[in-house]
DNA sequence: ACACTTTTCTACGCTGTGTAGAAGATTACG
DNA sequence: CGTAATCTTCTACACAGCGTAGAAAAGTGT
């Protein structure tokens, strides 16, 4: 869904729909998607609130309000939220990451490690 | 949904249901929900893999698979394994949560990742 | 064997989502 | 200006998931 919102600038439906398409050259859609679907899609999205319109310019201009990463931090927080003892999730959620993000998160945190670059 | 599988141990529908009452006097649910209502619940679980049950006992008796927490935990690693650039959604993620979460994160990475189960 | 308890099967209504056609609005161009 | 091309809105349909539960089948105790 949210598929292209990462790309750079904001995108008229029918620029939206050609990325779309280039993209699903590797994993084979058979029909590609009508243009008014995509808008369709993209009415939903305005409604909740992921994407803003501008519709001043005629093919209206759609950008994305959040970065793919603003929208997935917002998710796992979320998650979090629902949980009534957060230490405890956080500590599963800890004992599952990868080396390479304890690392970055331990650099976020600013937590003292032995080995630093 | 999976509200009470936080209770100690594996409990039958009927116990469930119960639980489910006594919860529901604060919220008020104008009707309890009926036995069966549980179960077919319960059984959408187990074909989920959320829940386990035993069918030697005669009324059956339902476990959780996971922790509450397990499972929060399962579902931000679900959210994080989708985003191409992880390292942005962490620090997006980190650069929301409470001091007291990251004081828990921080404490949970200062030493050697471990495993608790 | 019979009444009672527990489970399974089946189903209905509601919401969300992928998909798109038909109709209305806007723009472009001769 | 008028007609064609483009863009947007409205409406719709099918399908999945979920909350809910009744009817029927299966099991149990006395």
């Amino acid at each position: 869904m949210d598929v292209l919102w990462d790309s750079p600038t904001s995108l008229t439906a029918n620029e939206l729909r050609q990325s779309l398409l280039n993209r699903d050259i590797a994993s084979a859609r058979p029909k590609p998607l009508a243009t008014t679907t995509v808008l369709t899609v993209l009415s939903r999205l305005e409604t909740k609130g992921f994407v803003t319109r501008d519709r001043s310019v005629r093919p209206h201009a759609y950008t994305a309000l959040m970065t793919r990463a603003a929208h997935t931090a917002g998710l796992m927080h979320d998650v979090l939220e629902q949980v009534p003892d957060r230490q405890a999730a956080l500590v599963r959620f800890i004992g599952g990451v990868s080396p390479e993000e304890a690392e970055t998160l331990r650099q976020l945190l600013g937590v003292a490690t032995s080995d630093n670059s």
